[in-house]
Formats: structure tokens, C-alpha cells, sequence
DNA sequence: CCAAAAGTGTTCAGGCTACACCCATGT
DNA sequence: ACATGGGTGTAGCCTGAACACTTTTGG
């Protein structure tokens, strides 16, 4: 079976660019495929597919990360567009970038999948990457720095429960930078989005820290009575 | 002639929404098309029209416009792409939309071109439009209105040469929002970002304003040095 | 008792806001 | 002279940055 158009087409695929932190080590990782086949056979990718007719370019997305890595409901964003012609090598192929956080603990069940290895790589030193997708990934990299500042992303990257200290790292990881922690304390907790779960560590050869979690509900109230988040 | 391939594709399409500044009468404007042929006949639409093969997307966007609008030269940044399999009734089409920026005085050369009609309509009443271009339209305007803060954007709609109280009017206008005069100047100026000509209006039936132009060159070494800008 | 991380306040400087009057020009 | 917008300074407030010690727990 084939299709035909009057005009040519460019071919049309979703990238998806998947973050997680190693939350005991403070490593910011990406998530990428050994490609399998021609071009770029056994180097190293971000995961990503054609979108079907009739599939919204987002449902695409979501499902090249089910298929490819087993990766399931996660923060999804649209990233930017790729369209240069020369981009594949084969072909003119446009392609849409996502942006995806994942709490790596709830997706340990990840690389297994399709025919293609997945594996996670420390954003600082990755592979020589497949196509275009250096750009992509650095792209996505500066991306996820400017956003975390002012939108609660970062949560999406942490376990449902987690103490200040792991939120601090968070940030100090992903912006490379470090911070002050009274007034990283201060600020964070001034905003009034964290529930403290009265609860503490478990397992730790030193004082238990408390526990929080990101509240939603309290961030939608600062939001719509006209303020807004920033680390 | 005709192109055929194994998998079906979906059509892929830029568009374009151009936003303009009435100066005079601090009005926001954007570009509008009559569409000449079905479907949504006669309804205004954001310019736009499909992606050649062998064409970057970038590239597309930029003749687009220029066939359809005459608008050539002019700030275009990439806004998002609509993926949606129902935004045209026709098939699965698509699009990805572009922010532009232009001065309407040096582009009174619009209008004239393809088929279609184009008009400047002020954003706040707007006609109804094809597709979901509303849609876009709303994204563009958050894009706009978002960025203008933390980034020289808005030079883009003001003729070269312009006073502080245009440039103020400019961020009132597209904010929807009243500055204060004295502590807009004193923080504009402070960015060190405007060149004074030393020239003064003319033609005015009051005290001549000084003009300034925006300095690119001093802007790139503001952010060189790790500074930024915002309004 | 030692190691390791948790937790906690104050001071200072710079930026943001609010606010009102005189100036230059054309008619 | 008057109407119209152009142009200017100061004081209070709030936010962000710098900075060091005590507490808790397990080993």
C-alpha cells in the first residue's frame, strides 16, 4: 500500500528530549536510543518517531515514549521545531521536539522496550549524538535552565517526597550554580507551595531532614491571585 | 506529477502572525489575509501556506510572507507548532506558527500581492477568523507580551528613531498596562541600551522630543557581561 | 564523642514604587 | 497667554545577598 500527493511532502517526526536527576549523586541525565539502523547505525539518539496521519503531533509524542523507553505519565512540553532540509540525511524531515521531565525512581522501567537499547547519560558528558540532535539537546538543556527559575518544573524531576535539601541540589545541578541555603530555605518556603508531610527520613546515618511535597492546589491559588513562582 | 510514498503524511504549513504598532494612536495591530478559496471562504486568516520540500521551515515562513504580505526584513522568531489531526476540515495539516515583528512605516507595502486581501486589524477586535487561528493568535500574543520584559523586542515595532514617550507608549500598549513616566525613563535609560541622537522631533505643536535608536551594539555587550535586559 | 547533614536570623545595599512640578514650543 | 506634552528627583519599602553556629542522629 502507498500514498500519493500532488505536491511533495517533507516527512514529519516527534524528538523527545528526556530529563531525569540522579537525586543521590546531584547527575543531570538525558535518556537516549542506540539506533539499530541506517543512518547513524549503533550511535547514540534521542528517542523519537514519525507521526501517524490523524495523531495529534503531541499524542505522537507521548506515544514514541511509551514505545521506545516504556516511559509513561511524565511532564510533557513542546520544545521548538527542527526543520532545516539537510537535517537527515536521507530525506527532508521536520522534526517536533518535546521536552519531558521524569522522576527516574517511578520509571525504572524504562530500556526495555522496541529493538533499540535505552540508557541514561549524564547531560555533562554524552556520546557523539545521531542527526541534529546536539542542537536539540542543547536546546533542551538552556530550555529547562531559564523555565525552572519561574514555572515549578523542577518538582517533576524529584520523588513525590523529598526534603529541602534534595530541592536545593535540584536547582544548584540543573543551573550549575551554587546557592545559599538560609535564603534558598527562605525563599522557597515564602511561596507557600510546599505541604510539610510531617514526616522525616528514613535510613539515614545522620539527622533526619523533613519531608515535603509540591503542592499543586496552593500553587494554582498564588497563580491566579496574580502571583507567580521563581525560585 | 505526483509523490508518492509508503506511509502517509501529514501536510505540514507555516504561519505567520505579524504584529504591527500604530504609533499615532498606540494600537496594536495584526496582519490579517481574506481567504480566496475554500475552505472558510472570505473569512480573515493569519498569512501563511506550505513547506516546500528541500525548504527549511524558516525558510517557508520568510517567503510566505513576502508572497502574500509584500513584508520583507523583519524580526521572526518561532512560536509553536500546531499539530492537532482536526485544525483543517480538509486532512490532517500541520502548521508551524511564527512570531514577527514589524514597523508598519516601513512596511507600507503590504496589502498589495497574491490573491488575497490583507488588512491590519487592531488585536482587541478582531474579526473572526479560519481554522484555529485564534488559537495561535492568543499564543502569540502571550508569547509577546511575556518576552517584551526581558528582551529588546519591542524596538521592532517603533520606526528607528523614536522618543521615550513612544517607547513608553509601546509597553503600555501591548502590556495593557499604565507605567509611570519617571520611573519608566530612569530604568530604561539606566540599561544603557539607547542611543541619543541628539536630534529632536519636528512638526510637533509642542515641546520637541529628544530621539533615541536602540543600540544592538551596546545591547550584545550588556548581555556579554552576563547583564540583561527588561523593560 | 565524632561525623554528617539539618536547621535557623540579622544586617546591608540596591532596586522598585509612589508621587508633583517646571520647561519648551507652537498657536 | 495658554495648551500640550517633555522632562526631572527624592524618600520609603521591599527584596536579594552575605554570612556562622547550634541541633539531631547514627556509628
Amino acid at each position: 500500500m502507498s500514498y500519493t500527493y500532488k505536491y511533495p511532502r517533507p516527512a514529519l517526526t516527534v524528538d523527545t528530549v528526556v530529563f531525569g536527576l540522579d537525586v543521590d549523586n546531584n547527575k543531570w541525565l538525558v535518556l537516549l536510543v542506540e539506533r539499530g539502523g541506517e543512518p547513524f547505525k549503533g550511535k547514540w539518539a534521542i528517542p523519537g518517531g514519525f507521526v501517524n496521519v490523524g495523531e495529534s503531533v503531541d499524542d505522537a509524542a507521548l506515544r514514541e515514549l511509551e514505545e521506545e523507553c516504556g516511559v509513561k505519565k511524565v511532564f510533557i512540553e513542546q520544545l521548538y521545531t527542527f526543520g532545516a532540509p539537510d537535517r537527515d540525511p536521507r530525506e527532508h524531515v521536520v522534526s517536533v521536539a518535546y521536552l519531558v521531565l521524569v522522576n527516574i525512581k517511578d520509571q525504572q522501567i524504562i530500556a526495555g522496550s522496541d529493538a533499540s537499547r535505552a540508557e541514561w547519560f549524564p547531560v555533562k558528558s554524552l556520546p557523539k549524538l545521531a542527526f541534529d540532535h546536539q542542537k536539540i539537546l542543547a536546546m533542551a538543556k538552556k530550555r529547562l535552565q531559564g523555565k525552572i527559575r519561574y514555572d515549578p518544573l523542577g518538582f517533576e524531576l524529584l520523588p513525590k517526597k523529598f526534603t529541602l535539601t534534595q530541592l536545593q541540589n535540584l536547582y544548584e545541578t540543573i543551573l550549575d550554580t551554587p546557592l545559599d541555603k538560609r535564603n534558598f530555605r527562605k525563599k522557597v518556603q515564602a511561596q507557600g507551595i510546599l505541604r510539610d508531610l510531617g514526616e522525616i527520613q528514613k535510613n539515614v546515618t545522620h539527622r533526619a531532614a523533613k519531608l515535603y511535597s509540591f503542592d499543586k492546589r496552593a500553587y494554582r491559588k498564588v497563580v491566579k491571585s496574580g502571583g507567580h513562582f521563581s525560585f
